[in-house]
DNA sequence: GTGAAAGCGCTAACAA
DNA sequence: TTGTTAGCGCTTTCAC
């Protein structure tokens, strides 16, 4: 176990200050030729590579950037932030996970930790509520499809267009009688507005909007005896337009426990569209969201912001993938 | 913008030596109660938060494990890291993503800007060869579904069983004619013994084993069209035991072009079993890894070798998942 | 062009 | 029981 070379056993190798190593090492300064080549062969030879720790220190600035979501254990949020670490590692910074669970204790408590490691800014997606922390530090912070405060740029989805194209999809096709899923509005969220343009075009339609509450971080189990539910107390249904695919598929699975299949007696239409869900279930019809460029966006807002210069919020537009469910 | 506290306003306010502060903080060594009190009250009144990069220089460890793997997009993976993430939470250690998206270049690249971060550890799971940085460190690195050198502990699942209980699942249905997706064994991998288990029960059964290379980094569709090959080289194909779920995903969506339709014609089974997959095509037969069994396995031998013990290689049982598709 | 010295915020010998 | 001091590895001002 040989302790790394450090600057000091460089700059003595090479027969100079501390100080000049340093120099060579950040191009910084006057420096005759002869030294840099001295000194970038006691690099060489003592396989030297600068501490970030005690850059950091100094400098006050980690390269570091949390990200803080419910899980990286689905579709969406995996598609998400492989985006965002992508974008990230692009511009020089490191991506922390912070999986919420979305709960919300847990998400102070991250929250609180990834200060302590002093990164240098915070991309969040959780679906808490009321969390102080986020209000108290002045780090640069961007969120997505998540409304935190009004200080903190939001990235969006179109979600008003969103729910405008699934609803008319379903009416286009003939549904009578189309409920809506989306998690409980206990705070307000950009995905709302999904089910705002539902409502307005059911109205519009002369038609009576439901809504069913699923709460997003439930087990399957749980959301697929709620959805269960929705048969039950509404035997007329012939189309639903789930908030997310997950339901949507939930939604189908339950629809088949009654003897209702899809697309014959039911129409479904998802919601987010990830690459994985495509592949793994094909025949979905689902609204899809930009996921990479929502990515490449809150990151490009970061670094503005970390440049010191005021963003505003983004809203990106959703696209219908058509597949055989609606 | 102002400035957080350090240690030393904490002592000035409480009117001891920034030592007394920091044993308060510590819970080192003799104190008055009075004393802790004070500095207790003035790190409230402060707000007080340790900076823990100061922290890091000095103690020389960072609490920080990087998780290198191909992609955190992808159901077997993004499940496998949210539950190391979880499992390194509840160990006080947080989780740096690299995702090596499965390029040799950029997974050395991220091997050395994680060793610079200084972090305490390392878990890969990518599937390069030859990464130098693996060996010329002496981090305690463990390694999930992959060989590195023989000098780091692997954590797998019991992939020869896998492959056992596949492919005998196929001919227990009658299939005669059974085809088998595998990546290009360029490097030894403990995956090659899902391969060796199908080689060696097809013998057993006097079947003539046949592989087709299908690389994990490709894009979907050149996945697809290889695949396809597959039909167009072996018509009489009856029965496909692919490596991984979303290559069993693409055979049958490959077999209907060519009129086979499965389980009728074709009887397909996967491997992986990640939950997401599970309800996303709940209709797949597949061989299940124990995804969480295996990160929490991983963090327990990393912590482990953190403490300096040495520890060995872990196989964890698998298990048939039945759908209809096999 | 290069070196000496101070300091980033914290911890821990050692002394008092 | 508490304070003084040095040092973790690096950067940078200032002097030469």
């Amino acid at each position: 176990m040989v302790k790394p070379a450090k600057l000091d056993d460089v700059a003595k190798l090479a027969g100079v200050s501390k100080n000049t190593a340093s120099r060579v090492l950040n191009h910084r300064g006057y420096l005759s030729q002869k030294t840099i080549d001295k000194v970038h062969a006691a690099m060489a030879e003592l396989n030297y590579r600068p501490n970030v720790i005690a850059r950091q220190l100094y400098r006050q600035q980690t390269g570091l950037v949390g990200l803080v979501f419910p899980t990286v254990n689905n579709p969406f949020f995996a598609e998400l932030e492989a985006a965002l670490e992508k974008a990230l590692y692009i511009h020089g910074f490191r991506a922390i996970m912070g999986n919420s669970e979305n709960n919300a204790k847990k998400e102070e408590q991250y929250l609180q930790l990834l200060l302590d490691h002093q990164i240098d800014g915070l991309i969040v997606g959780s679906h808490n509520t009321n969390i102080q922390g986020y209000h108290s530090t002045n780090l640069p912070i961007i969120s997505i499809e998540r409304i935190v405060s009004n200080q903190i740029p939001v990235v969006a989805s179109d979600n008003y267009q969103g729910g405008l194209l699934a609803t008319q999809r379903l009416l286009d096709a003939g549904c009578q009688h189309i409920i809506h899923t989306n998690y409980p509005q206990t705070f307000p969220s950009p995905n709302y507005d999904r089910q705002a343009a539902y409502e307005d075009q059911m109205r519009k339609h002369g038609l009576t909007p439901i809504t069913y509450s699923i709460p997003f971080d439930e087990p399957e189990s749980t959301k697929l005896q709620k959805i269960r539910q929705i048969f039950i107390d509404h035997p007329e249904i012939d189309g639903l337009f789930a908030d997310n695919d997950t339901n949507a598929r939930l939604t189908i699975t339950a629809a088949a426990t009654f003897g209702k299949h899809c697309p014959a007696d039911l129409k479904v239409i998802g919601y987010d569209g990830a690459a994985i869900t495509r592949l793994l279930f094909p025949e979905l019809t689902t609204i899809q969201q930009p996921i990479s460029e929502m990515a490449t966006t809150a990151v490009n807002l970061l670094i503005q912001r970390l440049n010191g210069h005021s963003v505003s919020s983004a809203t990106l537009p959703v696209k219908l993938i058509s597949g055989t469910t609606a």
